[in-house]
DNA sequence: TATGAATGAGCATTCATTCAT
DNA sequence: TATGAATGAATGCTCATTCAT
């Protein structure tokens, strides 16, 4: 029992070695031998814990998407204001990127890239963004819903609506993630809710 | 007199084979010798037109930016409008999607996918993302400012507005990109027409 | 815990795999794979110990030349007349060609050829013959020197000497290279000494 | 009977162009088309005169040989006493690396390289350097025999001594083409026939 | 005859993975 | 269990040579 701890805690501190390889050089560029190094361990030692370095890959974004959408999720349990849980979502996300800061906004954008890069392949089945995406806008798309229903938004596609929100969303973090600098992710984050959000709220 | 061949009309043959081969399997998987055979060339042919894989990706990345940058500039010109210009943007923007269609918005997310994979690194002065955002975000901005003064756009953060604009259309193409089913782009272009410029428009 | 390797052991095994490679074949015409082959070992096992194709090379040398400058060193130091440490020199040297036999002397001449190859270029600051050759120049003439203030030999340009006499040293060893039953060493050395020595010394 | 004369001019110019890329970049480095270029051809020109690379070096090479012996027989033919004749072999040897200078006295230098290296293989046939040094050899030794029969020089084993000049002049030029500043030929040249035919010379 | 476009054999090097210890 | 020494498949690129024009 105490075995299976040490096991998994170990596998945990490969894979956290590995996120910040990966968010350092990049996916292809990161050897094995460099996350072995990081995590203090011979490169064979990698291989007790994963098949190879593609699981190694898919592992850490398993990891991190499931970290990524529990925390959505539970702070949209606590608010029921439509408005208020589009405005919950945008802020978790932007907010997650600007505290994770550095490391994992970069190993997103990896995340991101070889999604990306492999939709029509092999880690399909793990990066799935497709699923993501779809996730995303069917969440969102029930937000919408429930305000057109109770009246905070005026009538819409709900479906391109949601797709546009997201998009937005996601276009924002990538100017962010190119150019730090030039995006102040705050003053952008009040213009989104303000201006877009403005666009689909219900007037008298 | 040895065998003459327009070598310009030869490169080119070759580009188109190495973009459809890049849009296939993505830059990192992608083969010389997948080019060549694609091309209908032997492995060494490529490289009297080309100096090294790099360069044709590079290549084949200049040629897409040129023709989309040449689509956008020209359409602006036709057009005095501020708001009339924001819908060519868009329109121009997600029509270049749809009509190049399958292999071309492929390459193109290889493009941006290397892009962000290798913003602090080589290839850098080439793809040069950030630089690509910049141009867009002031390209907006000035329209968005001249509508304001036109009185056609209420008063706004216009770098930010400009940021969220940009972010919704690549957003949405991401998510094309990603599940052409999913997502109807035509319907998401009146959305983000009608909702998002809705939102910025100046009411009496 | 993993192999135990002594791997400065296993460094040389694969040097004197490439030694006789080298001489066998030539630098230019041989090939990692032969190397390898030689060592008994796979053709990344290379890589495991040198850098390069060219490091294998310059160690070589090193090595070689380490060997035979000692060896040198070590005899003059146990002489101090002049007309002797001449004779050490011619003996020692030639000797070490005989005694090293096939393998070395033609890997010699290998590192020879190379040396002048490159003479413009690259490997210079290894395979520095312009220096070894300067070093040797030096060694005999203040041999010479010594011998005229001793009244030994006779007033000369000693400079002018010392290259005649290393090249007198080295055209013989390279004849012998080409031809080994044309050239006696033996006799040939006696010759040296006796001819050409008999030229320099001081006579009443 | 014009073409022919055409043919051969031609071939020569390709020679030339050939040595003096040789001389300056080395064999190996020497593509085909720098020869051609240089030549002022097309690349495929250069197969219309050579069967292949090795052809036009071993080309160059015989051609180079043979201008060199015949200089030195032709000198010989003109003189009777062994004495002049020795100082004349070593004055025109010499000579002849002075005043052909830079470039050919680096091809020459290739040549040997080249010699060396192949000693056991393919070029052997052409880049005889074992038989040109036989040939020096023998040359040599004739000029002692008589000069001893003559009562010039002193009794001595003819071949070792011939052996130990060609050894002598060999290594001087070698020395010069490592290090030019370093070693002033002309004195090097007087040193020689003073001090070594001194030793070979029969007193009264 | 002259040419250079086309070609592919050949090679140095990298790196994920294996496995003896 | 942990390791790193060993490995060879895989790949970008070079260049002598061929051959259609």
């Amino acid at each position: 029992m105490p075995k299976i701890v040490d096991k998994e805690a170990k596998k945990m501190e490969i894979l956290n070695a590995a996120m910040q390889v990966f968010a350092h050089k990049g996916v292809v560029k990161t050897k094995i031998i460099d996350i072995a190094t990081t995590a203090g361990v011979g490169k064979g030692t990698i291989y007790e814990y994963f098949r190879s370095k593609e699981e190694i890959f898919t592992s850490a974004y398993t990891y991190f998407s499931k970290t990524m959408e529990s925390m959505v999720q539970e702070a949209l349990s606590k608010e029921d204001d439509p408005l208020k849980q589009l405005e919950l979502i945008l802020t978790i996300s932007l907010d997650a990127f600007v505290h994770i800061g550095e490391e994992f906004a970069d190993i997103m954008m990896e995340f991101w890239a070889e999604g990306i890069r492999n939709k029509n392949q092999d880690i399909l089945d793990v990066i799935n963004l497709k699923g993501v995406y779809s996730n995303y806008r069917k969440m969102i798309q029930k937000i919408l819903k429930k305000g057109i229903e109770k009246g905070v938004f005026k009538p819409m596609d709900t479906k391109s609506t949601a797709s546009v929100l997201i998009g937005a969303l996601d276009g924002v973090m990538l100017q962010w993630i190119m150019d730090r600098k030039a995006i102040n992710l705050r003053k952008v984050s009040v213009v989104l809710l303000d201006s877009f959000i403005e666009g689909i709220r219900k007037r008298e």
